[in-house]
DNA sequence: TACAATAACGATAATCATTATCATTATCGC
DNA sequence: GCGATAATGATAATGATTATCGTTATTGTA
C-alpha cells in the first residue's frame, strides 16, 4: 500500500474528532452519524466510517469490539472497560493494567505489547432499578 | 420469551460441541461449518450459528469478540487470550485474572462479575519468521 | 411400536454493519 | 487562480449473522 499519502484537512473529520472527544460513552459509528447529521445534513455514513478507521489507524482513537457494532473511544491508551449486562453501557475503568502485563509476560513465549480488559456485571444504576 | 422450551438431542449440535472441544484455536462459525460439512454434507450454516448461540446461552461455551467474525471457545470460564498482530492467531493465556477482578472491584461502584482480557503482540513463531 | 407435539433442521431470504466504487467537491502547494 | 489529489456523498457490494418457513427428527405417551 502507498503510505506516502498526505492527509488533508476535512471539516467532517474534525467534527468527528470533536464529537468523540467530549464524551465517555464510546458511541458507535451509527450514533456519531446521527448526531453529526444536524451539523452536516449531507453527511454520509461512509464518511464517518472512513474517518473513524483513519483515526484508529493513526492511533488517535481506539476501536472497542464487543457484541454488536464497534464502539469508538477517544482515549487511545490501552485501558479497561466495564460492560453492564443490564443497560449495556460501556464505561472506562481507571485501572492500570501494567500489573496484568507484567504478570502475563512472565509465562509467555512471545512479545506482549498491550492489554485491554473488559469487566462484566451490573452498574450501580441498574442495581438500584432492579432493587425497586 | 418462552423459557420453558425443552432442548432435544441433535446430532449436529453434538458434532459442533465435539469439534470445538478438541482444539484451542478458537474457530469461527464459518470454519466449523466447513469442517463439519464432511461429516454432514447437507449441513446448513444457520444450524451452526443456531447451535453455537444456544451453547453460549447455556454457558457451555464462550464467544470471543475481536476484529472480524466471532470466535468460539470451548472453555466457558472467563480467561485471557493473546492475539498475534502477525498471524492473527488467538491463544489461551494461563493467567488468573482474579487479581485484576479484586483490584477492579475496589474502585468501582457496581457489581463486577467477571473479567476477560486480551493481550496483543507478536507470537514466538512470528518473531522467528520476522527475524530471518 | 405408533402417534402427536414440537424442537431442530436445511435452504434461503432478510438484516445489519461495514467496505468498495465512482463521479464530484474541497484542500493545499505553487 | 490552477493543477494535483485527498475527501466527500451516494449508493452498490460484501461479509457476518439472523429470521422465516416448510420439512425432518426426537421424545414422551398411548
Amino acid at each position: 500500500m502507498d503510505t506516502s499519502m498526505k492527509t488533508k484537512f476535512s471539516r467532517q473529520r474534525e467534527a468527528i474528532r470533536k464529537q468523540l472527544s467530549g464524551r465517555h460513552d464510546h458511541p458507535t459509528a451509527e450514533t456519531l452519524y446521527e448526531e453529526l447529521k444536524e451539523e452536516f445534513p449531507r453527511l454520509s455514513v461512509a464518511t464517518v466510517y472512513r474517518n473513524l478507521n483513519q483515526l484508529v489507524e493513526s492511533g488517535e482513537i481506539a476501536k472497542i469490539n464487543l457484541n454488536g457494532p464497534a464502539r469508538f473511544d477517544y482515549n487511545p491508551e490501552p485501558h479497561s472497560h466495564f460492560v453492564c449486562k443490564g443497560c449495556g453501557c460501556v464505561v472506562d475503568m481507571s485501572d492500570n493494567n501494567d500489573e496484568a502485563l507484567i504478570a502475563a509476560r512472565k509465562n509467555f513465549d512471545g512479545d506482549i505489547e498491550s492489554c485491554s480488559s473488559q469487566f462484566y456485571g451490573m452498574c450501580s444504576q441498574c442495581i438500584k432499578e432492579t432493587a425497586q
